[in-house]
DNA sequence: GTGCAAAATATCGTATACAATTTAGCCGTC
DNA sequence: GACGGCTAAATTGTATACGATATTTTGCAC
């Protein structure tokens, strides 16, 4: 009897079961804005968009609530997370908080190859900001994220990197329902500035250059509501 | 239709399901040491062992492994949660990269009550570590997280709050297997440093007492393993 | 006795079925 | 017309059943 394998990568070694699969795609669907929260998601419903039986459509869909990302409420049914204002704003004190720290651990361990690889993804984002449409506004939110999580990636603490993404997901969310659109395009020089401190090794500035990047995110957000579009819509056509 | 409700409190209004109960009485055997790290949880035995059906006990394990207590691996089983020294460095590395801020959040939101409140946990530590045996020992690695766990709540932060959750489950389960529980003693005086410069509002001092105890935490693991108990005698007599 | 192959066993992955609860519609009464 | 209770539909909670995969055991040859 072996005991217990090496259990360092949890459980990230293969798609271990097709619930995993639908959690990715609902979750892509939700940062992606195509579900809008408060929608409804039906175990029925999802179950048979993905063709799987309910078991499975609600594996998915406890696994998202673990990652705040959709809220199941007993006997009556899981929703897109509707993150209240309170909440969103915990999401980002929570990054404050943790994201320097992230930054410091990474700018410790970084390669060239990363440092590198961090500023394709700002050229990538920059082109993004340049297009127009609503996918290019989706995929600009996705982008930007990826910045942060790339950090943490670089980190080396998977934990950390575990917890920014279900940080950045959020925010995606609490963006998705309260970003004014039209500025998200400043936080692009943010990301480039926060390189460049870390590529002249001026740490105290990149910290200082990251809490100003999400309190910049953050001032940013007003109240408004956006409605659903529908689950089938969402996946089909 | 309304929208969702509040989604404030994501899920914890109350015990919403059965397999909520299982997954608390599995942690608590983790946490308590009852349950050995490698053993394994097949989902027939867990059922079993609560007289549910194995979709609860299989609910009950995912939501296990999302917290980091438990690994599942496919078409294997799971497994309490064996962290390798690595794997503990990060939880370790994690918590002295979240805990000051939670610190420094805390201390700017407590009332007086919470300080008493805390200083009560400190005396419960206390007369916890004069005792003897496995039991004490098994209370006071509990007692010694909840410090933690309620400095993170006074914080006001949930997300945060969630999350060191996890890392103090996770912290139990490293110090169980790699801990040489002689040395957890002093981690009690710390605590009341930390608390005495909370309360003269020496923030700096309380933030360097706080690394000091993390550090000195970890700095007494070694790498001895230790043998599993086994599931039934974990729960029966 | 050792090593390999194949059946047998155990355990997980998924689907389906039934019970319990909530929600919506309907009707009657005030 | 509004409100309260009752029935019916829909949805979730849980259990059981069946198929797939991994592990162990058995048997045989060497």
């Amino acid at each position: 009897m072996k005991p217990a394998a090496t259990a360092l990568q949890t459980a990230e070694d293969s798609t271990d079961t097709g619930a995993q699969q639908i959690r990715d795609a609902i979750r892509d669907a939700i940062v992606e804005r195509r579900l809008s929260p408060g929608t409804k998601l039906s175990e029925s419903d999802v179950g048979n968009l993905f063709n799987v039986s309910r078991t499975l459509a609600r594996a998915a869909l406890q696994a998202l609530s673990y990652e705040g990302l959709v809220s199941v409420e007993k006997n009556r049914g899981a929703f897109v997370a509707y993150p209240s204002p309170d909440e969103a704003r915990q999401i980002f004190a929570a990054r404050r908080l943790v994201e320097p720290g992230i930054l410091r651990e990474a700018a410790a361990r970084i390669t060239p190859s990363q440092i590198q690889h961090l500023k394709q993804l700002l050229i990538a984002e920059g082109r993004l900001m340049g297009e127009r449409g609503q996918m290019a506004r989706r995929a600009e939110i996705k982008a930007s994220g990826d910045f942060h999580l790339t950090l943490a990636a670089i980190s080396g603490n998977a934990i950390m990197q575990r917890f920014m993404d279900e940080l950045v997901a959020r925010s995606s969310l609490v963006i998705a329902l309260y970003g004014q659109s039209t500025i998200s395009s400043c936080g692009h020089s943010e990301h480039g500035d926060i390189v460049a401190a870390i590529e002249r090794n001026d740490l105290d500035e990149a910290c200082r250059l990251m809490l100003h990047h999400i309190a910049h995110i953050e001032a940013d957000l007003d109240l408004r509501e956006r409605k659903s579009v529908g689950l089938k819509e969402a996946f089909e056509g």
